[in-house]
DNA sequence: GCTCTGCGGTTTTTT
DNA sequence: ACCGCAGAGC
């Protein structure tokens, strides 16, 4: 059998005719769970095949992670010394390698630094002051926002100072001054040998449009080119793709729109929809058959996406086993979601000896974490987080890594900024305030104008210049000893040499400890990753290397326990490509998913509806939705609504775990509600405010299962609570003892308000309050 | 220049 | 509930 034919073996029909495919452009077009990486894997592999030299394939995908993946599958297939040679990674991490490669051109350092999201956001604050302007007025993240749409859309200073009409958008904002901030902003990253995440793909755009030599070489290396989730490519990123693909027009996408939900981003969904206008002779290849989840999920998924107006119609199916209903849950707050999310994958785990790595815990904001954390805590559950505050983001960890970018980069004014008082070595605010304007003065950077300070009239004292000198002698120092010495060596060298080890044990705080492992854990990183280098041709374990890959790394790169057995979190959006066994979405509610601020554009509510989708269809085998009635959000107890999304959903794929005397406003009872399940009715017509039918007929066996996990939530209130009045004494299991102030609100929204001891007043919805009233 | 405290914004999603 | 920052006092 040829090479050839054992791929195709491994392929149903669909997915091997574009595989086939070998020149012009395609696009696939690929439901979820439909085999797209192993189609985009064997294409690449087929295409080495047939003679394509792997230094002219060109392969964007959306994670490194991916990218890693689909090489070593690649190397299986076709061998590691040959797999080697591709360019394969997202975007921003093949743009950021080639334009230091031709950053000269264009007037950066080869070294330049990039900023990530809080280097621009310090940059803009401090622009805004030291223009004059009112900071409440011009808000340096909406001002980060709306300069990062101008780069995604190619609208550089130049050209918005052409168009009256987004100067006149900013007037009207009452912020005439946008321009001037954008302005100052692109000159001060320029002077700082600096490039944000949008210059990555900007710059490039630059590149190839500037020197057409540039553009006829890189032309000419990426005769084929694939890109994975086309539909959340922005205007920037699809215009790299056109120019580099035009010569050869051997470009295929591979996408899916119902899983388009980056558009916040600035992600054209137009991309994918427009692909065949512009290319001549588009082959359209749709991938339909679904091999991840069950007929249920995966029937239930397209009655949600049903809902969509715009779409490429497709009907995506599996041959896949029926599966289970869908279980839908109400709990009375996000604490007692975490808790039945727990005990669920407790008891799942126990009785079909699942591992804790089959289970995912999907929701729409990082802050619905923490509920779920403590619960799975609780139970003694690993768990790991994804996403949020990621490890680089630590205060400690940017404070080395900025002396480590200073090192490589010494006009990074934004680290600069950062450690020329960390550790404490008494220059203040006043004194880098002074440093500033010298710099705007004498035209030079932050750092030569410390390097020059006795010489310079910038009216600082003796001692300042003397300690601003001995700054000056410690980086330039570890600058020179970085010539000759991979990244772990120097990194050691800065954490030793500025003393911020002991700093940090004299404080002595839980915070202080943390602190110090963390700086432990860069330092193991930073030796792993020098080692790691070590292997890889033409790689040296420079800083210069580690700081690329730190910049442009997600937190599916930090791989170091990838297989350890634990239940992930993360948000949906981090979920994307991603399946599991098991999957919980949690927070289901209305202004939480969909979020209340998309409610506003019919186009903005489709694109939290895909977002579901994109949930649902990690599934393999089941899925769990869940929503709280009452939740904590900015530290307040609100009430909250099942998300639309639920309804949306055919009943027949749902298995609703909802008391129904609850929802005619009966006072609340949690019994064992399946002790004796409710006759099939329909439901009752003249309770329209009833949105939630009956329980369809559990199988026996989710019984078993329900009520164990029903017997280990606590929340039945006492019938005595009925009778609390003011000036009565309670307790509470967690706020402790108390004294009720005010009872108000009837029925079952009684809320009393209580001042706890030690903790406050508290207004507590009595129906699920833990309390015992103290005779 | 440093440290403490209180205030305000935060929670939509990310490379 | 939490974090970061500004302003006041030292």
């Amino acid at each position: 059998m040829s090479p050839e034919q054992s791929y195709l073996k491994e392929l149903n029909e669909a997915q091997q005719q574009p595989v086939l495919h070998k020149d012009g452009p395609l696009m696939v077009i690929a439901g979820a769970g439909s085999g797209k990486t192993r189609v985009l894997t064997y294409r690449i592999a087929y295409l080495m095949q047939q003679g394509v030299d792997a230094f002219s394939i060109l392969a964007l995908t959306f994670t490194n992670k991916a990218a890693r993946e689909m090489k070593t599958r690649i190397a299986d297939l076709v061998g590691a010394s040959e797999a080697k040679n591709l360019w394969m990674g997202t975007f921003h991490s093949v743009f950021a390698r080639l334009l230091r490669a031709e950053a000269d051109k264009l007037g950066f350092p080869n070294n330049f630094t990039i900023y990530d999201t809080q280097d621009a956001d310090r940059l803009i604050a401090s622009i805004v002051k030291e223009m004059g302007l009112d900071k409440d007025v011009y808000k340096y993240k909406q001002l980060r926002n709306r300069i990062s749409a101008f780069k995604n859309s190619l609208i550089t200073v130049n050209a918005y100072f052409k168009n009256p009409e987004l100067q006149e958008a900013d007037a009207m904002a009452r912020r005439p001054k946008t321009g001037d901030i954008y302005r100052e902003y692109v000159e001060r990253c320029f002077k700082a040998g600096a490039m944000d995440f949008d210059d990555l793909l900007l710059k490039t755009n630059e590149l190839l449009n500037r020197f057409p030599d540039v553009l006829a070489k890189y032309q000419d290396r990426f005769r084929y080119i694939m890109v994975d989730e086309y539909q959340d490519t922005n205007h920037s990123q699809y215009l790299i793709v056109r120019t580099l693909s035009d010569k050869f027009q051997n470009i295929c996408v591979v996408g899916d729109d119902a899983q388009s939900i980056y558009g916040f981003r600035g992600a054209n969904i137009n991309n994918i929809l427009n692909f065949q206008k512009d290319y001549a002779d588009v082959a359209v290849y749709r991938l339909e058959q679904n091999y991840r989840s069950t007929k249920t999920i995966v029937n239930a998924a397209n009655t949600i996406i049903a809902h969509n107006k715009s779409k490429i119609d497709k009907t995506v199916w599996t041959s896949n086993g029926q599966g289970e209903r869908i279980l839908v849950k109400r709990l009375a707050t996000d604490a007692e979601e975490g808790r039945w999310v727990a005990s669920s994958i407790f008891e799942l785990k126990m009785q079909e000896q699942q591992r804790n790595k089959d289970f995912v815990i999907l929701y729409r904001t990082n802050a619905q974490s923490r509920a779920m954390e403590d619960a799975l805590r609780k139970r003694d559950i690993p768990y790991r987080v994804f996403g949020g505050l990621s490890f680089y983001q630590r205060k400690e960890i940017k404070d080395i890594l900025a002396y480590l970018r200073i090192l490589v980069n010494p006009k990074d004014e934004e680290s600069l900024k950062r450690i020329i008082n960390f550790p404490g070595r008494g220059i203040g605010q006043t004194t880098i305030d002074k440093l500033i304007i010298g710099a705007k003065e004498h035209q030079i950077t932050l750092f030569e104008v410390i390097q020059a300070c006795n010489s310079l009239p910038l009216g600082l004292n003796a001692g300042t210049q003397n300690k601003l000198q001995q700054f000056y002698t410690l980086i330039h120092s570890l600058q020179i000893e970085n010539e000759n010495a991979n990244a772990f060596e120097i990194a050691d060298k800065v954490i030793k040499r500025t003393g911020m080890i002991n700093e940090l044990k004299k404080d002595g705080t839980p915070e202080g400890v943390a602190r110090i492992e963390n700086i432990e854990e860069l330092l193991n990183g930073i030796r792993d990753f020098t080692e790691g280098q070590l292997e890889i041709a033409d790689a040296t374990g420079s800083l210069t290397e580690f700081l690329e890959d730190v910049a442009l790394a997600t937190d599916f790169d930090n791989d170091k326990d990838e297989h350890a057995d634990r239940v992930s979190l993360m948000t949906v959006h981090l979920a994307k490509g991603l399946e599991f066994t098991n999957v919980f979405i949690v927070g289901m509610e209305e202004d939480l998913f969909p979020s209340a601020l998309s409610l506003n554009t019919r186009s903005e509510l489709e694109e939290e509806r895909r977002l579901f989708y994109v949930a649902l269809t990690r599934a393999e085998r089941r899925a769990f939705l869940s929503y709280a009635l009452t939740r904590y959000r900015w530290g307040k107890l609100i009430d909250a609504e099942p998300s639309r999304f639920i309804d949306e959903i055919d009943e027949n794929y749902l298995d609703k775990d909802i008391p129904k005397d609850d929802y005619v406003f009966k006072p609340f009872i949690d019994k064992n509600i399946f002790d004796s399940p409710p006759a099939k009715q329909t439901p009752v017509k003249s309770l329209p405010q009833e949105k939630v039918r009956l329980n369809t007929s559990p199988t026996p066996a989710q019984l078993g299962r329900l009520k164990k996990i029903n017997s280990s939530q606590t929340n039945s209130p006492t019938a005595d609570l009925i009778q609390l009045e003011p000036q009565m004494k309670v307790e509470h299991n967690r706020f402790g003892r108390g004294v009720v102030i005010v009872v108000d609100g009837k029925g079952n929204d009684k809320k009393a308000t209580i001042n706890f001891a030690g903790v406050g007043e508290k207004k507590l919805l009595l129906r699920f309050a833990k309390l015992k009233i103290i005779p």
